[in-house]
Order: C-alpha cells, then sequence, then structure tokens
DNA sequence: CGTCTTTGACCTGCGC
DNA sequence: GCGCAGGTCAAAGACG
C-alpha cells in the first residue's frame, strides 16, 4: 500500500512538473504572441504615420500644382493680351544671339504660347480642350516623378532674357526673342487667327517653311495612330498612285489650331501607315502628344533652318543650335505634292530605337480618365520594338474602327490582308515610300539613332532645294543633333549623345 | 441633341 | 484656257 502511495505521489508529482512545464511553455507562448502583437502595432503605428505623412505630401504637392497652374494660366492670359510685354531690347537679343549661340540648345515641341484665351470668353470647346489639357493621372504621375519632359533646352545663364514657367516639373519656356513671331506664325507659316496680313510680307524661307511637312512612317494597323492629339476628320480622297484612300485630319484641341494631319497607308506595303503632319500646334499639348510633336518639330525645324541659311535654327518657336553628329539620315529624294517633306521612319526598329519607341509608348498610353468626347479619332500608339510584331496603335472603342474594314479589323480578330506581310517580314529590313526594300545595316557613321532614317522629299525632285541643299541638310551635324535632341530630350536621358562626337560637331561652323 | 464621319461638290494650283 | 490632282467644304447621316 505505502509502496503504491509512494509510487502515486511520485507519479502525481511528474504530473505536476509536467503541468507546470506546461504551464511555462504556455505563458512563453503568450509572451512571444503578446511581443509580436506588440511589435506589429508599432508597425502599425509607423505605417499609420508614413500614410499621415504621405496623405500631407499628396495634398501639398496637389495645392502647388493648383497653384502653378493657375500662375501658369494667368501668365498666358497675360503674354497673350501683351506679347510684346517679355521682348527683350534688339541689342540685347543680337548679343544674346552671337554669343550664346554655342551654348543655346533650345526646343520648342510645337508648343504655341498664345493658345490661352481669358477665361470669360471661352467656348464649350475650349472648356474641353482645357479639360482635356488639364492631363490624365498618369501623366501627372509622370510629373510628379520626375519624369516630366524637358521641353526645351536652354542656357539659363541670362534669365532676364527668358521667361521660364515651371509649371508642375513641365517647363515651357518663353523664347522671347522670338515672341512677335510666335504670336504671328507658326514654324510652318500657318497663322494664328488675325495674322493674315503678315503672310503675304514673308520672306522666301517662309514661303518654303509654309510647305514643310514631317511625315511619320510607321508599322500600324488601325486607321490612325494615336499622336496624343485629338484629331477630326474632314476630307478623304483616293489619292493619285495609291488605292489607299488619304484621310484628312485636323486638330481639334484648339479650335484655332491650324495643324493637319494626313494619313495614307502605304500602297507597297499596306501595313505602313503614313501620317503627314502640317502646321504647328498654336496651344499646349498633353504630355501624351509632346513626344511625336518633338519628333516632327525637330525634323522640320531643321529643315526649315538650312532652307533659310540660318546657322542657327530659330524658327517661331522650334529652335535648335546644337550639334552632335549622332545621326546620319539617308537622303532621300522624291516627288511629293509640292511640299519639302522630312520623312521619320519608324517602320524599322532596332534595340537603338527602343527608348525612343518606348518613350513614345508611354506618353502616348490612352489616357483612360480623360472624359475624352466618344469618338475621337485617336488610338493607342503603341510602337512594338520587335520587328516582327505588328504594332498596335489601335484604339479599342475607336469609332473608326468602321474604317478599319478594308484593312482588317483586329476587334473580330481577323486577319488583316497585310498581315501576313509583316508577319513575315524579315527583322532590320526597311522599306522606303516606293516600297522598296532596303536594307538597314548601319551607316559608317550612324550611332544610336540609325535606324529612324530621315529622308526628304521635295517638290519637283527638288527645283526648290538643290540636291546638294538636300545633301547637306541630312548630313548636317546640326541637322542630326537637332533631332538627337529631340529625341533625348524624350527619352530623357535614356538616349545617350555621344559626347565625343557632339564636340566633334560643336566645332564645325 | 450634339458631335463626328462620310462623301460628293467645289476650290486652287500647276503643267501643258 | 483646259484638265488634272490635291485639298477643303459642307450637307447628310450615324452614333452615343
Amino acid at each position: 500500500m505505502e509502496k503504491e502511495e509512494f509510487l502515486r505521489s511520485g507519479h502525481g508529482r511528474e504530473e505536476r512538473n509536467e503541468e507546470m512545464r506546461k504551464l511555462d511553455s504556455d505563458q512563453e507562448h503568450d509572451h512571444i504572441i503578446r511581443s509580436k502583437l506588440d511589435s506589429i502595432k508599432v508597425e502599425m503605428e509607423e505605417a499609420k504615420d508614413e500614410n499621415r505623412r504621405l496623405k500631407s505630401s499628396l495634398s501639398r504637392t496637389k495645392k502647388e500644382f493648383e497653384i502653378l497652374q493657375t500662375q501658369y494660366n494667368q501668365l498666358m492670359v497675360i503674354i497673350h493680351e501683351d506679347p510684346n510685354k517679355f521682348l527683350p531690347k534688339e541689342e540685347d537679343e543680337d548679343k544674346e544671339r552671337t554669343s550664346d549661340r554655342e551654348e543655346l540648345v533650345l526646343l520648342s515641341l510645337g508648343r504655341r504660347l498664345k493658345s490661352p484665351v481669358p477665361s470669360g470668353s471661352m467656348t464649350n470647346k475650349e472648356e474641353k480642350m482645357k479639360d482635356f489639357m488639364k492631363e490624365t493621372d498618369d501623366d501627372k504621375r509622370i510629373n510628379e516623378q520626375g519624369l516630366s519632359m524637358g521641353f526645351e533646352y536652354k542656357d539659363l545663364s541670362n534669365p532676364s532674357e527668358k521667361l521660364e514657367v515651371d509649371h508642375n516639373q513641365e517647363k515651357t519656356s518663353l523664347e522671347v526673342s522670338n515672341s512677335n513671331k510666335i504670336q504671328s506664325e507658326n514654324s510652318f507659316g500657318f497663322k494664328n487667327d488675325g495674322d493674315e496680313h503678315e503672310d503675304e510680307e514673308e520672306p522666301l524661307p517662309q514661303n518654303i517653311a509654309k510647305k514643310t511637312r514631317v511625315s511619320v512612317r510607321a508599322r500600324c494597323e488601325t486607321p490612325t495612330m494615336n499622336d496624343g492629339c485629338q484629331w477630326r476628320k474632314y476630307g478623304q480622297k483616293i489619292a493619285k498612285g495609291n488605292p489607299c484612300p488619304r484621310a484628312y485630319y485636323r486638330c481639334t484641341i484648339a479650335p484655332s489650331c491650324p495643324v493637319r494631319k494626313q494619313v495614307q497607308r502605304c500602297s507597297e506595303d499596306m501595313s505602313i501607315l503614313i501620317s503627314t503632319y502640317e502646321g504647328t500646334h498654336s496651344h499646349p499639348l498633353p504630355m501624351s502628344a509632346t513626344a511625336m510633336a518633338s519628333a516632327t518639330s525637330a525634323a522640320a525645324s531643321m529643315l526649315l533652318s538650312r532652307a533659310s541659311s540660318s546657322s542657327a535654327a530659330d524658327l517661331h518657336g522650334i529652335n535648335f543650335s546644337l550639334s552632335s553628329n549622332s545621326i546620319t539620315p539617308k537622303p532621300l529624294l522624291q516627288t511629293s505634292s509640292g511640299h519639302p517633306t522630312v520623312t521619320l521612319d519608324l517602320t524599322t526598329t532596332s534595340s537603338s530605337q527602343q527608348p525612343f519607341l518606348s518613350m513614345l509608348n508611354r506618353f502616348s498610353a490612352p489616357p483612360s480618365n480623360v472624359p475624352r468626347s466618344n469618338s475621337y479619332p485617336s488610338t493607342n500608339l503603341s510602337f512594338s520594338n520587335n520587328t516582327n510584331t505588328l504594332m498596335n496603335w489601335g484604339g479599342g472603342s475607336n469609332r473608326n474602327e468602321q474604317y478599319r474594314a478594308p484593312y482588317g479589323n483586329t476587334s473580330t480578330h481577323q486577319q488583316s490582308p497585310y498581315q501576313h506581310m509583316i508577319q513575315t517580314r524579315a527583322a532590320g529590313l526597311s522599306f522606303d515610300t516606293f516600297g522598296r526594300s532596303s536594307s538597314s545595316s548601319p551607316h559608317p557613321t550612324q550611332n544610336s539613332l540609325d535606324n529612324v532614317n530621315f529622308k526628304n522629299i521635295t517638290h519637283d525632285q527638288v527645283q526648290s532645294l538643290p540636291a546638294e541643299t538636300i545633301k547637306a541638310i541630312t548630313t548636317d551635324p546640326k541637322f542630326q543633333s537637332a533631332l538627337a535632341t529631340a529625341l533625348s530630350s524624350i527619352i530623357g536621358g535614356d538616349l545617350k549623345i555621344d559626347n565625343v562626337t557632339r564636340n566633334e560637331a560643336e566645332k564645325s561652323p
């Protein structure tokens, strides 16, 4: 009996010990959980604090943006009312031109300063435009992330000569020396309203400029490509020598905007869409439109600057003065409809083009939350960097899809008649406007932009611009550098301009 | 109902 | 002056 009790008592002690151990481990577990909870609470508090900070920062940024936007609008109105207000004295201007020309790098991306009108006289359309110009959230995000595009590069050593408005990191410089011209005429000779009389007195260079166009060739399955602008179709014609109809579009962002666009498929390669731009926007452009505008402006302005025998392009707001031997365009002379045309051939893509194309793509994303009118004929610009992949510039809910029928309707997943041509295309082959294939093997002096082929098309086999001139233009380091500058300004540094070649070019007269 | 596209007519410039 | 081609206009219809 005693033994049993002993055993029992011993056994009971073990049980107690076990219970004690169990209790201890439970307590430890609880303690661990509590400490974890505490740490989580602390983290949550920190996150809350961070959230509060970010919220306040966001609201601050918003307020700053609103203030800057208001200031910008007010400034635009003032400039519109009194353009001479910011004009420097002539001697200063001359001084500036002679002394600082080397350092002046100015690229005005098709923007015009005249556009804003007093809000009181705003029509519905103008209000709509203003809404459009408020930019998408994407654009704002881009701005907030510091991805704003450099609209103008300029030597700011003499700030008194320029008025610069920092509009939410989107710099819009007012080229004071040219502001009088800006008022009356755009870079292609298109006039803004009420200035008709001035045009007739323009000298020859402007007459040439009047006809200058920039043509962009790119693979696109859809009827139009989205360059970020709003276009309204106002006509269509079957042009001679091309069974594909040519569509005529007008910029509708601003009612008075003179910019027109012709869209036509290449007769030889129906996958290529040729968009020809004429004129310069008389209004600020949405972020999504600046990429294309800058590229076209760059090409056109250099052509014009050369035509006007100006050593530094100075073209009513589209100005260049930078030298860089960065691209060697392939000159191509062909008969055009009486307009000197610079062609940006984006039908061939290579790794070197990717920064530009991806940038265009980035800024041309469809503004999903922009209260656009349901049927603007704009589509998505989506440059593919795959040469064998068809670019999809299609605008999903685009009214123009009906227009797509002759070329295949992507919405129904039907293969377009020309799709096989695209899919079987060999990489690295480019086709000129006549559809002739040509190798895209790099030119000896070509660098990163070698596959963006710039071709000059002139009137009557270049009667107005002799072949030598064309050659000079296209091989001119300034032309090349301007284009490179334009593109690099878009890309924001992705595109490296060879410093060595730039320096060499700067030395050239 | 407002806005946009379509499409035939009209205008303009150029060559013969 | 005529014809041609490119470019624009504007009425009619479509669309949301």
